[in-house]
RNA sequence: GGUCUGGUAGUUCAGUUGGUUAGAAUACCUGCCUGUCACGCAGGGGGUCGCGAGUUCGAGUCUCGUCCAGACCGCCA
């Protein structure tokens, strides 16, 4: 037997029990008339305790050529601590080692096991299983497990049944792009791996299975963020005889719970807002909404004088920034280059200070005078005190801009607080989304989402005007889930396809399965998927979801501990009959 | 594909205007230490300054290229 109790377990009360621990060495503290070695587990710290009165000779030798993360194995009795520590759950009691086994050496690790390790992030992917060791990410780890049996366990009650969809499916060429896998039995050809199991679910509904989920993971073969993975995991949900509504109220519900299970943040009726509003309001269709400055638009009090850039431009938009007013002319100019970094892509940045006497002083003050200035500030909300930021341009560049702005702004002042939860709908979002590159319109979901009722007329003239069924469950300026109501019908489905320019062949070989399925009783139906990285992340405080992963890939979607992706060797090639033209 | 930041001891970092033998902390090793728990004290070992080229009497430092890492833009139905 390895061991009678954790490390995390003994108190007062087991004094003078005969125990037997394991675990890795934290660390010793070797005085020579003593040698104190700190035994680790997932559950917690044991202190075990050699002296020379007490332990024998050979022990003490033993003892004291202990390294750090050598697997142990003690048996000893546990007694009271002579100096106690109050700030260790096991801090009152001691093990006196009357036996030792080392279970396995270590080679000392190239990182401190600590909570505040002195590893950069290279060097803990590269040796995660000694990261997994620390703290941090073991409660990360914790964490994540937590969140999803919450989420089992609530829609679970709910009747929704967990049904696994297949890996190894069809590559189709809309949407990101897809992770192959070569089929060695049929010559040429090749799976590619789920970017979601859309059309599953659907199929499932179109099965009779009413409510579905799956913790699933899904694959995108696109660039890497600090909140993006190559592989990520959903919680795919989908609904049969539903409207939007439904659904709406069903996963608000789920969110309301795991904040009240997890965090303890009780919250009510999530708002919604459009997609025009959030644009419109915040330049952003997943607005953070913990904090204010929201959009002014002054068009109207900003383009009846002789300043060109505003008169030209198809929106004058801007923020008030609260108690703004305190930055220097060089912290503006240096907020005036950072909007024109190229990430940001501004041409400049006009702005108006507002003293606490309530006049203003503008960076235009040659073209308005203190009434203009005023209706500024009327239109951004701005008070004494504030510095109202403008930029000005094309609508939807000046909004990502002000966007990217206000959240930088928000930022720096604080007003992101990771413990404080504002969830938000954004609904009727458009179908369709102009693609400049291809000069067509693209789905904005996906090709399966209904339009709004009465609106297929309108797909004819104004395809962009078009709103879809579909919605996102913003959090605290992240999109943590997204969905629709589907299209069912088959003839719908089609016309979908055509206008996003598959001709009816290309529609036929690469969804008939689905278009086929709609033809045996198709229930209307629906669902959503929550981000499920991204959602642990958030409710945990933290930005990367690197944390909340136990493997996961570096910025080039690298595993560095294992080294993959790497090449394969000629024979498996040839068993695939793959060749390779390398560029280089 | 692009922008920015970084790469110096096992590790995290400092390193001035280009100038002698490249430092600190921590980790590691040795010794000492009668209650440690971030133990303490003394000593020791440890460097291809990412790689390649260039400028220069002289390069960790400047220039160009390249590789790697991170953040972001594009991309992510």
């Amino acid at each position: 037997m390895y061991r009678t109790h954790t490390n995390g377990q003994l108190r007062a009360e087991h004094i003078n029990e005969t125990v037997t621990l394991s675990g890795w060495v934290q660390k010793s503290r070797n005085k020579g008339f003593m040698i104190w070695v700190d035994l680790r587990d997932r559950y917690g710290i044991t202190q075990l305790i050699f002296d020379e009165e007490r332990t024998p000779k050979e022990m003490m030798e033993v003892a004291a050529n202990l390294g750090r993360e050598f697997v142990i194995q003690v048996t000893g009795t546990v007694i009271e601590r002579e100096s106690k520590n109050p700030n260790l759950p096991t801090g009152d009691v001691e093990i006196l080692v009357s036996e030792i086994l080392i279970l396995n050496k270590s080679l000392t690790p190239p990182f401190t096991i600590e909570d505040e390790t002195d590893g950069g992030e290279d060097l803990r992917m590269k040796y995660r299983y000694l990261d997994i060791r620390r703290n941090p990410v073991r409660e990360s780890l914790m964490f994540r497990h937590k969140v999803t049996m919450a989420v089992r366990n609530f829609l679970s009650e709910k009747s929704f049944i967990e049904v696994e969809t297949p890996y190894l499916i069809k590559s189709t060429p809309e949407g990101a792009r897809d992770f192959v896998v070569p089929s060695r039995m049929n010559e040429g050809q090749f799976y590619a791996l789920p970017q979601s199991p859309q059309t599953f679910k659907q199929l499932l509904m179109v099965g009779g299975m009413d409510k579905y989920f799956q913790i699933v993971k899904c694959f995108r073969d696109e660039d890497l963020r600090a909140d993006r993975q190559p592989e990520f995991t959903q919680i795919d949900c989908e609904m049969a005889f539903i409207e939007q509504e439904d659904i709406l109220n069903t996963f608000e519900d789920l969110t309301r719970h795991l904040l009240k299970e997890i965090n303890g943040v009780e919250i009510g009726d999530f708002p919604r807002m459009t997609y025009d509003d959030a644009m419109k309001k915040y330049g952003n269709d997943k607005p953070d909404i913990r904090f204010g400055m929201e959009f002014g638009e002054l068009n109207a009090v900003a383009q009846h004088k002789d300043f060109k850039v505003f008169n030209d431009a198809e929106l004058v938009v801007g923020i008030a920034v609260p108690g703004g007013n305190t930055h220097t002319r060089k912290e503006i100019d240096k907020l005036i280059d950072w909007v024109k970094r190229p990430q940001v892509g501004a041409l400049g940045m006009v702005y108006s200070r507002c003293n606490e006497d309530g006049t203003y002083k503008s960076s235009v003050d040659k073209f308005y005078d203190q009434e203009d200035l005023s209706k500024w500030a009327e239109a951004t909300g701005a008070k004494p005190g504030d510095l109202i930021c403008i930029l000005s341009g094309e609508t939807n560049k000046v909004r990502a801009q002000l966007s990217a702005l206000r959240m930088e702004l928000a930022e720096r002042l604080g007003l992101r607080k990771a413990t404080e939860f504002a969830p938000l709908w954004v609904i009727d979002f458009p179908l369709l989304e102009w693609d400049e590159e291809t000069s067509r319109y693209h789905a904005m979901h996906h090709p399966f989402t209904s339009p709004k009722p009465g609106q297929m007329e309108l797909l004819k003239t104004n395809p962009g005007d078009v709103k879809a069924n579909a919605y996102d469950l913003v959090l605290n300026g992240n999109e943590i889930g997204g969905g629709s109501i589907r299209i069912h019908d088959k003839d719908i489905q089609a016309t979908m396809f055509d206008y996003l320019g598959f001709t009816p062949e290309e529609a036929k070989e690469q969804f008939g399965f689905l278009m086929d399925a709609f033809q045996y009783g198709a229930p209307p139906h629906g669902g959503l998927a929550f981000g499920l990285d991204r959602l642990v992340a958030i409710l945990g405080g933290q930005e990367t979801i690197r944390d909340f992963i136990a493997f996961p890939k570096n910025n080039s979607g690298r595993d560095v501990m294992i080294d993959a992706p790497a090449f394969i060797d000629e024979e498996q090639l040839k068993e695939l009959n793959l060749q390779l033209t390398l560029s280089k």
